[in-house]
DNA sequence: CGGCACCTTGACTGGTTGGTCAGGTCTGCT
DNA sequence: AGCAGACCTGACCAACCAGTCAAGGTGCCG
C-alpha cells in the first residue's frame, strides 16, 4: 500500500535525482546534492530508496519506455518517408523537452552502459531489428531511397540527441540564440533529401 | 630541463589517464586506477603532476589541437562538396582511431564543459565562425546546396562522434559486426545528397 | 667510485561520501 | 482523544580518496 506522502516524496526525489545525475553522472552525483535539490534530508532519501544505485535504477527504468516510445510508434503501414521524418521530429522534440533524460542516458552509454545492460538486454536490439525490417520493406516498396536501416536509425539518434547532449558546446558557439533554432528545418531538409527515392 | 625518465613517465601517465578518464569521467576516475594502469605508484603520479585536475587539464590541452585539426584543415579555396566530405571523413576516422579522446571530450561537454570553457574560450567559436563563412561562400558560389552552415557542422560532429561515444549502445544492437561497418558509405551518401546543389 | 640530484614509495592525514540507527514526530483511523 | 504505524532526523560509522612527507633507492656525472 502506497500512501499520498510516499507518492509525493518518491516523485520529488526522482525529479531531484534526474537533475543531479544528468548533470554530474552517477559517480559525480552525491546524495547530499540530491537531498539539497529535493529539499529532504539524506537519511530520508534512503528511507524511500535502498541506495544511490536504486535511485539511479528507478530513474532509468521509469524513463526507458518514454525514451523508446518514438521508435515504437513508427507505423509499418504508414508512408515510409513521413513515418521516418515523424520519428525524427519526435526525437528532436524530446531533446528540447527532456534534455536531462537525454543526458542521463548519454552519461550511461558513454561509460559502457554498465547499469543499463541488464535493463535493456535484448529488448532494444529486438525493437531496432524489427523497425529495421520495416524500413527495409519501405525500401523494397520504393517509398524511400535504399539506405542502411541501422545507420539510418543511428543517424536519427545522433542528430537529434546531439542538441541535448552537447548543448554546452553549441551554446559556446551560437551565443545568444536558442541552441536549437533552425534545427528542425535543417533536419527536415536533410532527411527529405536523404530519403528521396 | 626534462630527462628521459620524465618524458617516458609523463607519457605513460597521460596514456593511462586517458584510458581511465575517458571510461569513467573525471569524477569517476581515481588516482589508484590510473596508477594501476600506468604501472606506477600513486605518489609517483603526483610527483609528475601536481594534482588529478592537472592531469586532466594536460590531457585536454594536448588533445585540443588534434581534435580541431580536421576542421582547421578545410581549405577555403577547394571544392565545397569535396572539402566538407573530406572533413567528415577525417572526423569519422578519428572516431575509429581515437575513440577514447572522443569520449573524453564528450564526458566533459556533457557535464557543461566546466574544465573546458577557459581552455577553448572563444577559440572554438572563432574557428567555427570562420569556417561557417567559408561554407556560406560555397553556397553563394553554387558549389553546394543552401544549408545552415552551423547546423551542417553540428551534424558532422553528431554523426561521426556518435560512433565513438555511443559505441556501447551500437554494440548491443549490431552484435558481432564491427560497429562502424558501413558507416563511411552511409555518411558519404548522406552528405552527397544533402550538399547536391 | 663517490656524491648529488633525481626518482620512488609505504605510511599517513584530513576531508568526503554512502549508508546506519536509535529515537523522535507526524498522520490517519477508530 | 489515543494509538499504531508511517515518516523523519541528528549523530554516527566505515570506506574511500586526493594529496603529503620523510626516508630510502637509482641513474648519471666527474
Amino acid at each position: 500500500m502506497t500512501t499520498r506522502i510516499q507518492r509525493r516524496n518518491r516523485r520529488v526525489i526522482l525529479e531531484a535525482a534526474l537533475d543531479v545525475f544528468s548533470a554530474q553522472g552517477f559517480r559525480g552525483a552525491t546524495l547530499d546534492q540530491i537531498a539539497g535539490v529535493a529539499g529532504l534530508s539524506k537519511p530520508n532519501l534512503l528511507y524511500y530508496f535502498d541506495s544511490k544505485e536504486a535511485m539511479h535504477r528507478a530513474l532509468l527504468a521509469d524513463l526507458l519506455d518514454t525514451w523508446l516510445a518514438p521508435l515504437r510508434a513508427m507505423n509499418p503501414d504508414g508512408n515510409g518517408r513521413d513515418e521516418i521524418k515523424a520519428y525524427m521530429r519526435r526525437k528532436l522534440q524530446m531533446s528540447r523537452e527532456l534534455p536531462r533524460e537525454s543526458r542521463l542516458f548519454a552519461n550511461e552509454v558513454l561509460q559502457g552502459a554498465p547499469r543499463l545492460a541488464d535493463l535493456i538486454g535484448g529488448d532494444l536490439k529486438r525493437l531496432v531489428d524489427d523497425q529495421a525490417q520495416v524500413i527495409r520493406r519501405w525500401i523494397t516498396n520504393g517509398q524511400i531511397a535504399a539506405v542502411d536501416p541501422y545507420h539510418l536509425i543511428f543517424s536519427i539518434w545522433a542528430l537529434t540527441q546531439h542538441y541535448a547532449d552537447f548543448d554546452a558546446q553549441i551554446r559556446m558557439i551560437r551565443t545568444g540564440a536558442d541552441p536549437m533554432d533552425g534545427a528542425e528545418t535543417y533536419l527536415e531538409t536533410l532527411f527529405d533529401k536523404l530519403l528521396q527515392p
